[in-house]
RNA sequence: GCGGACGUGGUGGAACGGUAGACACACAGGACUUAAAAUCCUGAGUUCGAAAGAGCGUGUGGGUUCGAGUCCCACCGUCCGCACCA
């Protein structure tokens, strides 16, 4: 019998007009059955989809396709995080409006996402720059404004002189900016905050219920929010000593129990105290002065010196009036971090050890080892910044670390010096961004009024489609009228805010958006209420905090603005997540250095002894290391190009297959074409369960092919259906390859025709189980099988298919013997046997007795339905 | 420096504390073919052995257990996050 070649391309556009015809994946708002919201994180239309979509985008489709056969009203929308820097850049580069490559891009980039045959709801679509979408932003902002969860204030920035604008600590580069190669300045600048601060405690003890997240995502947040115990404790300033205006010094501790090791205090360089000391003192004013312009970069901070200045001031003990301590400026303190003051303790703590070392300061250990000897310990060139014993601490002697905290915190607390006080790292989030292509923040800056909201009226603010992008620094700030309008209060002529907001606003709300996209308000409560929380998220793992923290964040404060009607219980945006690997592929270059295309590199050999020429000149080629699939090294494989060599449905299963789904994966050219052979495979299988004869009525199954054949049908159908569910991916494409290994076994059986009639009823039966349990995988050849073997519904309706729990269990099994926990033997037994039966029957086996030469089992362990262990 | 994850054949990886290496890739041998492709069959952790079988095997060293890839401790290595945070 010859079969046809199954013709994945042409098949996959035909099935995939009928889904659209069909509008198979539109999800409604009301329905009784119970909801499950499937979402990916959305793309930032940057030209085209590459193989990181695929795999994220596959993995969400097979988990939403298959909750939607399992009975769940799913949603699944997909749209567009399109505001961002790239589009200007391409505006700067190549004389295109921001706006229309945005949109060329999301055209582009829709019809790949189309071509992938994914079970999304489009008449959900949007795009965050979309003047529909970000209208409701302009809204939301206006809400947050008036209810304190939006601010304005001064604070420092990294300031690019050259282009004008503030860029984000990650586009400083070694103290300079990226783009221009300037060096970075400091800059006092007022900027637009969101709150997030507070909700830090929120946000914190939250992660605890987010079960369904994983671990590493919630201790990446837990250690960014930083939550730290100490006290605030005011250190009274010599008035001997006092500079102008300042009588106290206020510091931040997680260590009061160390405090009898205190041998001076630090300030930063802009603290009060710093400034106030300076105006008497010019050499500190110059010190100061350097401090400020050091560069906040990473290898910066871990090169530079740490250098302190003598203020001159002198500060009293708080437990101890007669004991007076040095105040210093030092690079090293932040003004941005508690107090912008610390008190150090040499022994205790390494910097400050460094420090005392360099300024000759008094090291006085106060804490040793719970097993230390008070006589003998002594600090040398390592601070002990442990627990234990506290030491040379007066009436703290003696005390453990924990209750000289207590001890000390109850002092000061009486004598209302100090005040125990729980601290965050966590900042409040800056949103002004000096760019064009954002949404506008919408308020207007008044001589008279100040800053006067934009009435609702007057939403939305639109941007301006005629900005230029000849000239560095914001587009908005120099278009000649767009900033330009009357006060809405007094009417007097006044500016527009021309900073937008930062594009992590966009993303931090459409998951609510996507529940009710063309509300009239930015969001539909009962949608909302409905849907929310997303009961599956699926993204890269570069986002475990911005974005994450950040929607959890919007969440809340969508909640306090009356903008999602949520219980204090179900504040979060996204109730399970998962965050899958980086795709990755082998580097090429050639001989001169140059990165080399996969496809224009020949591979030979193997192991060790591969080699690689470059196709078309035929010299010898390097072959470089694995690494994620980018542009810059060129080591890409274009989703077009595999859709329409091998398919969707190659691209998809061969991604999941393998590795591990929160792994990278490594995608080669063989792997991608074994899928496709594979896929072949079981199109042959479809047409000869389809060419088989038909029986009419289930026969009795007794011949042993046909138990087996159905046995595996259903295991393999359970087996997938559990994989899937967990979110293990290639354990389900195992699982498939397993089965179909049987199947192909049970059909050379039936090859002549002559099969039992109750082997072709499980045959049939097989073909049904197998495209079901491939549908969510691969839904083109299961809708393509399905029609073969005679079925008029589609697929991608039908409900997942029932297990038969009896076929699952045998009525025999196999246990292992061991001896001494060596494996000797197997014994298979009836699966009723008894511990006593089982312990029989393994003491009679050959490979046992010998084992045991002769010797009497002390003990028998037998555990029924898994194993036998002889103990001697 | 702090925190975390991971370490299994030639490769990707399976394995509720219970027969380690499922499944796939690559490889080798065979069938079909004039030939190739495609397809099908067979083999394979490693050492010894003709075979039956036996020894050794999940980074290293200990521990818990009748039994450890899995749990605990230490170390080595790789990767990731945070980092002058008081």
């Amino acid at each position: 019998m010859a079969t046809e070649r199954y013709n994945a391309p042409e098949r996959e556009t035909y099935w995939q007009a009928v889904w659209e015809s069909g509008k198979l994946f539109a999800a409604s708002n009301t329905d009784t059955r119970p909801k499950c919201y499937v979402l990916e994180m959305f793309p930032y239309p940057s030209g085209r989809i590459h193989m990181g979509h695929v795999r994220n985008y596959a993995m969400g489709d097979v988990f939403a396709r298959t909750k939607r056969a399992k009975g769940f009203n799913v949603l699944h929308p997909m749209g567009w995080d399109a505001f961002g820097m790239p589009a200007e850049n391409a505006a700067i580069e190549r004389k295109v409006a921001p706006g229309e490559w945005t949109h060329e891009n999301i055209a582009t980039m829709r019809r790949q996402l189309r071509s992938m045959g994914l079970s999304l709801d489009w008449a959900r679509e949007f795009a965050t720059c979309d003047v529909s979408y970000y209208r409701h932003q302009q809204r939301l902002f206006l809400d947050f404004l008036a209810k304190g969860i939006a601010y304005r204030k001064s604070s420092k920035v990294n300031w690019d002189p050259v282009d004008n604008t503030v860029l984000a600590n990650e586009q400083v580069i070694d103290g300079r900016g990226w783009r221009s190669g300037a060096p970075v300045e400091q800059r006092e600048l007022t900027q637009w905050f969101f709150a997030i601060t507070r909700y830090s405690d929120e946000l914190l003890d939250a992660l605890g219920t987010l079960d369904k997240w994983p671990e590493k995502v919630r201790l990446m947040q837990a250690n960014w929010i930083g939550r730290s115990e100490g006290m605030l404790v005011r250190w009274a300033v010599d008035p001997k000593s006092a500079p102008k205006g300042v009588t106290e010094v206020e510091v931040y501790t997680t260590r009061p129990d160390t405090l009898f090791g205190a041998s001076f205090l630090a300030v930063a360089p802009d603290h009060p105290l710093a400034k106030a000391a300076s105006a008497r003192n010019p050499e500190l004013a110059a010190f100061c002065d350097d401090c400020r312009r050091m560069g906040t970069s990473v290898t910066e901070l871990e090169t530079t010196e740490k250098r302190g200045f003598d203020t001159g001031v002198r500060v009293v003990h708080p437990l101890d009036p007669t004991w007076q301590v040095p105040v210093y400026v030092a690079n090293f303190v932040l003004m941005e971090y508690g107090t912008g003051a610390i008190f150090g303790c040499p022994s205790g703590d390494q910097r400050d050890l460094d420090f005392a070392r360099k300024y000759d300061l008094p090291v006085v250990p106060v804490v040793m080892p719970a097993d230390g000897d008070a006589a003998t310990f002594a600090i040398g060139d390592v601070a002990y910044d442990g627990g234990g014993v506290m030491i040379n601490s007066r009436f703290l002697d003696g005390m453990t670390t924990t209750a000289a905290f207590d001890e000390v915190a109850r002092r000061l607390e009486a004598s209302k010096v100090g005040t125990r006080k729980v601290q965050f790292r966590l900042r409040d989030w800056g949103i002004s961004r000096q760019r064009y292509w954002g949404c506008p923040i919408p308020v207007i800056h008044c001589a008279t009024c100040g800053v006067v909201p934009v009435p609702l009226k007057d939403l939305p603010v639109e941007l301006p489609d005629d900005a230029t992008f000849d000239a560095p620094g914001n587009p908005l700030d120099r278009h000649p009228t767009w900033k330009h309008v009357a006060c809405p209060t007094c009417g007097a002529a006044a500016r527009r805010e021309t900073d937008t907001m930062d594009t992590f606003v966009d993303s931090s709300w459409y998951y609510a958006r996507f529940t009710a996209p063309d509300a009239a308000t930015p969001t539909d409560l009962k949608a909302a209420a409905y849907w929310l929380p997303v009961d599956q998220y699926i993204g890269g793992i570069e986002h475990a905090i911005l974005h994450l923290l950040y929607s959890r964040f919007f969440t809340r404060a969508l909640a306090d603005t009356g903008h999602l009607a949520l219980s204090n219980q179900a504040r979060e945006p996204f109730g399970a997540l998962f965050t899958q690997g980086m795709v990755t592929h082998e580097t090429y270059k050639s001989a001169d250095g140059r990165w080399l295309l996969p496809e224009d590199v020949t591979i030979s050999g193997e192991g060790d002894a591969r080699a690689a020429v470059e196709t078309a000149s035929g010299t010898p080629a390097v072959i470089g290391a694995i690494e994620k699939m980018s542009k810059s090294k060129k080591n890409l494989v274009d989703p077009d190009d595999i859709i329409a060599q091998y398919g969707a449905d190659c691209a998809r299963w061969f991604v999941l297959s393998d590795s591990p789904p929160e792994r990278d994966f490594i995608w080669t050219e063989g792997g991608v074409a074994s899928s496709g052979r594979f896929i072949q495979r079981l199109s042959r299988y479809i047409d000869q369960i389809a060419a088989l004869a038909g029986v009419a009525d289930k026969p009795d199954i007794v011949t042993a092919e046909a138990v087996a054949l159905r046995k595996a049908s259903h295991r393999a159908v359970d087996g997938v259906a559990s994989a899937i569910e967990g979110l293990r991916f290639n354990v389900a494409v195992a699982q498939v390859y397993d089965y179909a290994n049987a199947l192909q076994t049970a059909l050379a059986k039936a090859a002549d025709g002559q099969a039992a009639p109750d082997l072709m009823w499980s045959l049939r039966e097989a073909g049904r189980y197998l495209l079901q349990m491939i549908s969510p995988m691969m839904p083109h050849l299961a809708e393509d099988g399905w029609a073969r073997l005679g079925y008029n519904t589609l697929i991608a309706n039908e409900p997942w298919p029932t297990v038969d729990q009896a076929l699952l269990v045998d009525d025999t099994i196999t246990v292992a013997v061991q001896v001494n926990g060596k494996r000797r033997d197997e014994l298979t037994i009836a699966r009723t046997a008894g511990p006593a039966e089982i312990e029989a029957a393994a003491l009679k086996l050959d490979a046992v007795i010998r084992a045991l030469e002769g010797r009497t089992p002390k003990k028998v362990i037998v555990v029924p339905q898994r194993i036998v262990n002889v103990v001697v």
